[in-house]
DNA sequence: CGTCCTCGAGTTCC
DNA sequence: CTCGAGGACG
């Protein structure tokens, strides 16, 4: 029937199309034609392939998800054993590496090998098995000889092609890579998982392995898994080179090529390199980007690219005498906790604080992490003496992640919670239901003194250059200082019998806090401390009531007439100001010549952003973040923290990272500083 | 009344 | 940066 055969080569056609779309989008991270074009074929396909059973083949996109879950996972043998990979820890092994292979192929000093340099990709190792260029099988590694069969996941996986591209393809063709999460597809599945109350992963990379693990592929479908392929296992090629002239590459590096032209993913960090010294190039290199990376890696890994050395050098045990991963440090690290300390915070918060037994997770010491609240030590069981798993990715915070439990001593003893404040004695407070403890002495708590200080000084608020922590703290203590006015009181002699403190710096220090007096309203706002009255309140308040004593007098329903005040926060304002010694503390601020400039209603025309949202991320060079603040409020433009479907613009600097990413994933503007400061100078000078 | 957005507060190390 | 909670808005 000739009808059946045309439409057989039109929906060939349609796949080869969306086969080539795919790889463009998945593989080179290129997207060549609209998500809409590339619907209106997959749903031709789907409609074919719907009239017409007989027309459905397994390398068709629609077959990527569809049979039943399995009962349990049957095991593939591996006819080139999988391996693993001797690790070094730092320059110095790694030269003996180097040396080792040298000795052995009899190579002089001078004999420089080449390398194939990777970054150490922390997910999990895979082997695809390609028949006449069809994706038959697909498993985990196990332990090397047989691994789990987990081909209809992997065909889920859309970086994975189901047929390969191109010419030249082997009969049999074993790919190996690594199937991993990236760092914001894992945090949008927690961010899904959080909110439907399911257990979240701790990291990508056990995300990846529970995902790829799934016996329903319908799950696995849902995970966002990604593959980079780096090596090969069997080859049988029918391809005979003096008839066509096609022979498979020698290097490693070549080879990588080859298989990128057949449509398999490579990673595009990989890289060639002629000595040992580029490798440690290579290694710094590949460590400085770490953070900004879109995937968790763990080191770098480099390979002897001539696969005639390769073969002559051999295997030991079960690795690879051509190869070698150096790994970073390690951002997970088993420590003890020598005990939990309660800080007391500015607002009376007192929270636990882990002191552990020094321990370099990621490249720096860690010997303080955070516990939060009462029902993260609950949740954690954690007790002095535990033995316990510090985690620590990128610049962010460390933090326990989970108590060993079988190392825990007999003498291990429970965390007691205070009933009293640690530092001023006075009872501790719990509200119901909350998991925060706090001080209730605010006024004469030395801790809160101390704190309420500090922040008065802060950055954003009074900005006092060069009253550090330790000096709040030797002035509280010898009693200069009870509160911030008393600041504007303090006496260079006074100051000059500090610790750590010359005639020099106490001159500075009173210079900037005689600076200090010539502020902003919202500043000095922000400097009081007003519970829930954080940088933006203040900004709010000021902007509405223009006056401090109108702040001051006005009555519950004027507050809450300010944008962003409801309320919690209006009555929060009302109690501080009702307190006769809040009102005496900002008179003597006022008295001692704190002044800000009278703020003028702007009419629209000054503001020519009135009503856009900007938000500010990565490193700005040319201006502070503060500054490009001011100047976008300035302009009347709204100033987020956080970017969501509301937001105008995105400004990137330097490294800007998960902000960045989700506004290209919300399709948020973004522009870079250079375009960012070409805006500012256009509209400031109009 | 429920949902989404945003803000506030607390946090580490160098 | 992350969590929790307050506020805006439908």
């Amino acid at each position: 029937m000739q009808k059946i055969d045309e439409i057989r080569q039109l929906v060939e056609k349609i796949k080869a199309e969306i086969s080539q779309y795919n790889y463009q989008y998945y593989v080179l991270d290129e997207p060549s034609v609209p998500d809409a074009h590339y619907d209106q074929l997959f749903q031709q396909l789907l409609e074919f392939e719907k009239k017409f059973p007989e027309l459905v083949s397994s390398d068709s996109p629609t077959q990527r998800v569809g049979a039943p879950p399995l009962k349990n996972f049957s095991q593939i043998l591996h006819t080139v054993p999988m391996l693993s990979l001797d690790n070094v820890f730092d320059e110095k092994e790694f030269q003996a590496f180097d040396k080792r292979i040298r000795e052995r192929l009899n190579f002089s000093e001078k004999k420089h090998i080449s390398y194939v340099c990777e970054p150490k990709l922390d997910g999990l190792a895979v082997s695809l098995r390609y028949q006449q260029g069809l994706l038959v099988s697909a498993a985990t590694r196990g332990d090397g000889q047989t691994g789990e069969d987990i081909t209809l996941n992997a065909r889920t996986i859309s970086s994975i092609p189901l047929r390969l591209l191109g010419k030249n393809i082997p009969e049999i063709l074993e790919v190996r890579g690594e199937v991993l999460m990236s760092k914001a597809g894992f945090d949008a599945l927690n961010d899904k998982a959080r909110l439907a109350g399911e257990k979240v992963f701790a990291n990508p990379r056990n995300a990846a392995a529970g995902s790829l693990r799934q016996l329903d592929s319908a799950v696995t479908a849902t995970r966002p898994l990604e593959i980079f392929c780096y090596g090969l296992g069997e080859v049988k090629s029918e391809v005979n080179a003096e008839v066509n002239g096609f022979q498979l590459p020698e290097t490693h590096s070549e080879m990588m090529k080859q298989i990128a032209a057949w449509g398999l993913r490579v990673n595009p960090l990989l890289q060639k390199v002629s000595d040992p010294d580029a490798c440690q190039a290579y290694y710094q290199k590949i460590l400085k980007q770490r953070d900004q990376l879109p995937y968790e890696i763990d080191g770098v890994v480099y390979k002897v690219d001539d696969y005639r050395l390769q073969q002559r050098l051999g295997f030991v045990a079960r690795a690879p005498r051509w190869a070698i991963a150096y790994k970073f440090p390690a951002q997970e690290q088993m420590t003890e906790l020598i005990s939990v300390d309660f800080q007391v915070g500015r607002t009376g918060a007192i929270t636990p604080v882990a002191r552990l037994k020094p321990v370099n997770v990621g490249g720096v010491l860690v010997s303080n992490a955070t516990l939060h609240n009462l029902d993260e030590i609950e949740r954690l069981d954690i007790r002095e003496k535990d033995t316990v798993i510090v985690y620590r990715a990128g610049d962010v915070i460390p933090k326990v992640v989970s108590v060993v439990k079988e190392k825990r001593p007999q003498d291990a003893k429970k965390i007691i919670v205070p009933t009293s404040c640690p530092v001023c004695g006075a009872k501790v407070e719990r509200i119901e239901a909350e998991a925060i403890l706090r001080c209730s002495a605010p006024e004469t708590c030395s801790a809160q003194q101390k704190e309420a200080i500090k922040h008065f000084a802060s950055r954003k608020a009074m900005d006092i250059d060069g009253l550090g922590d330790k000096i709040v703290e030797q002035l509280v203590d010898e009693s200069l200082l009870n509160n911030a006015a008393d600041l504007y009181f303090l006496k260079q002699q006074q100051l000059a019998n500090l610790e750590r403190m010359g005639e020099k710096s106490a001159d500075n220090l009173l210079k900037a806090i005689e600076k200090s007096k010539n502020t902003t309203l919202q500043k000095f706002l922000f400097a009081l401390g007003i519970r829930e009255v954080g940088e933006s309140t203040a900004l709010n308040l000021a902007q509405h009531f223009g006056d401090i004593h109108k702040i001051m007098q006005a009555s519950q329903t004027d507050l809450e007439e300010v944008n962003d005040v409801g309320p919690v926060v209006a009555s929060s304002i009302r109690n501080y100001f009702s307190n006769p010694k809040n009102k005496a503390f900002i008179e003597t601020l006022l008295m001692t010549g704190i002044h800000w400039p009278v703020i003028l209603q702007k009419d629209a025309a000054d503001m020519p952003l009135a009503g856009q949202t900007f938000v500010l991320t990565g490193t700005l060079i040319n201006l502070s973040r503060t500054e490009a603040k001011e100047k976008l409020q300035l302009l009347g433009a709204k100033v987020a923290s956080s970017v969501s479907p509301k937001t105008d613009c995105v400004v990137a600097g330097e490294a800007a990272g998960s902000k960045l990413s989700k506004a290209e994933a919300l399709g948020i503007k973004v522009i870079n500083e250079q375009d960012f400061i070409a805006l500012l100078d256009n509209l400031l000078k109009a």
